[in-house]
DNA sequence: ACGCTTGCTGTAAGCGTTTACATTTTATCA
DNA sequence: TGATAAAATGTAAACGCTTACAGCAAGCGT
């Protein structure tokens, strides 16, 4: 026998308040089956009297729906994620559900394994951003026809499972032939982390482009930034003391491309006489560096909502929709061309 | 009956499986009781072999500990946040709990009444930023002795609940000091949102220091900057066009700091010749701003690990430091004086 | 050989819901 | 009015765990 006799009340205490079955207290709950206006009042009377909350976990083993969806993604404080968060919750809301989100930064998947907190016994979906689980989590679950909706991150091979990202190569192109098309020639690009999916499409983008203008790949105008201000400030200032000629920065991410600018500043260069910076996102603060960012707008926002809409569908058993890309288009501000 | 035969596997399985009895599954599980070395192995395997995951509900329900803390907060995307989870997850990944977080913004109070979906029967314990949960809320936890700590946020009236914050007036008052020692007089407040305590205090540091040295205060030089680059820019330009003179701007946070330059620039002040600015929080972009920002640096990471500490107490039942107040410390960069 | 202790394992009750099904009440219609 | 359908409510099983308690085997001292 357990302990639990905090002053917790039941659905028990609420229908003996409201002098009705527990079944009864559980369709007002829920607003399911048919319950009199009359009784209806009665119950709701009696839950505000008590203050009674349902049991989350005794919900969930009774089967019943939980109306939460999760999202599990790697880090957070990065500004993409707030806008990507308001698009989710948009589509989530009207639908009525609720969201709880885990983060895996400092997580090995290995400490994870049996105890991911978010799963499908304690959540009616799941939407996971870029590679924040791994494959083989995936794959449970598929295997378990588990509503699972992928945002910026294409499913591991045999998985069906939908996917809603953003045209990154074609972003790229816009931003290097726009570079290519202010008369730069010495173009380079600040990659995000190993692995990362938006990365490598964008940096194909930007190879793409180049060759299309016959302009030559070389591989030292290639570092990695880490979507990371500070390692693209520390790749960028190396870039300098090696004495590599660049008349332009094309970053994987905002926030490369604002510790690029700043690492130019300090080795005296103008932005963008000297050197044009892109970003790519257009995230909040895009605006307010100096110059203001010049970047390739992801429609973050919209990719949030668009995700959750199909999350929506499959929780419903409906089919989604397995590839959603979003275009992207090249906002011009000051960090390209005076 | 419910419909739950979804491939999933119980403990019940496992049991069959390894040929032991479910109450021998659990305890290696949960690492309780004592099992023989052998036994132990062969549930291990079971439990790999059918890649079993224990239900979280039932768990719930059978009164277990849950290994599981919840932190609510107003608004992703701050880069305050990554900070503060990064201190949280140091004290709590050490003591084998996982964080959910869960986010209040766009939420109304009264949906979330009979739902916050992170609560006192699917965790082991709160942690509560800022004001994003209401007093009646609060003052369910404590009536349940629910362990729950505040984070830059004191208690309501009446209720015992730890509160671990960072000393804003004193803060504040540095900053102040500064300005008016670097020989500024006009000096400008951009506050918080409206109820916020970090910015109460730092407002009152900023009003009492003025005092001290003798300058009078002058409300038109105190302009609301909700913590927002964008609210505050408008504010700062505002100021601009009302022909208002300011020689410095003490802002309540990093963010509004950042909105204000800009604002600044826009008006083609130069800074920190003609204004200088002073902004709160250190966050990791205050080096990048241009020219980098001079700021009060808080103990985020330190506030978050300690939070968590004090939760870890209550947890385990034991009695908590009702207050912790972080000290501050004044971050001088090229915003303030060349 | 006996009773004790100690280590390991099993049995089964109980946690708080939801829901299929049974039952009772109310409304409808000839 | 009585028969019948529809609406409202109740009964009780099932969900998958944890844990108190009981049982059993082996080791020990006498």
């Amino acid at each position: 026998m357990t302990q639990r006799t905090n002053g917790r009340f039941t659905i028990e205490d609420v229908a003996a308040l409201a002098k009705v079955s527990t079944a009864t207290v559980s369709r007002v709950l829920n607003k399911k089956g048919q319950v009199a206006d009359k009784t209806m009042a009665r119950v709701q009377t009696a839950i505000v009297e008590l203050d009674y909350i349902p049991h989350s976990g005794a919900r969930q083993m009774a089967g019943g729906r939980q109306n939460l969806v999760g999202l599990i993604f790697p880090g957070i404080g990065d500004p993409f994620l707030a806008e990507l968060l308001l698009g989710i919750e948009q589509s989530l809301v009207a639908e009525g559900y609720e969201l709880l989100l885990y983060c895996t930064q400092g997580h090995s998947s290995k400490d994870r394994r049996a105890f991911l907190p978010l799963n499908e016994n304690n959540t009616d979906g799941l939407i996971v951003f870029a590679h924040s689980l791994s494959e083989s989590e995936l794959q449970r679950f598929d295997r378990r026809d588990f509503p699972v909706v992928l945002l910026h991150q294409t499913p591991p091979a045999g998985l069906n499972i939908p996917c809603v990202t953003v045209e990154n190569k074609k972003g790229a192109a816009k931003a290097v032939a726009h570079l290519i098309g202010c008369g730069r020639r010495r173009i380079a690009f600040l990659s995000g982390p190993e692995g990362n999916e938006d990365s490598y499409w964008r940096e194909l983008g930007y190879r793409e482009t180049l060759a299309a203008h016959g302009i030559p790949f070389r591989s030292a105008l290639v570092k990695d930034g880490s979507f990371s201000a500070a390692v693209s400030e520390t790749a960028v200032t190396q870039w300098m003391q090696d004495g590599i000629e660049i008349d332009a920065i094309f970053a994987a991410d905002d926030n490369s491309a604002q510790g690029a600018i700043f690492a130019l500043q300090q080795a005296g260069k103008k932005i963008p006489q000297d050197v044009a910076v892109i970003g790519f996102d257009d995230v909040s603060f895009a605006r307010y560096t100096m110059p203001p960012l010049t970047t390739v707008r992801a429609p973050i926002m919209e990719a949030g909502s668009k995700a959750a809409e199909q999350l929506i569908k499959l929780m419903r058993g409906e089919t989604a929709v397995s590839l959603t890309l979003l275009p992207t288009e090249l906002v011009i501000r000051r960090s390209c061309q005076e």
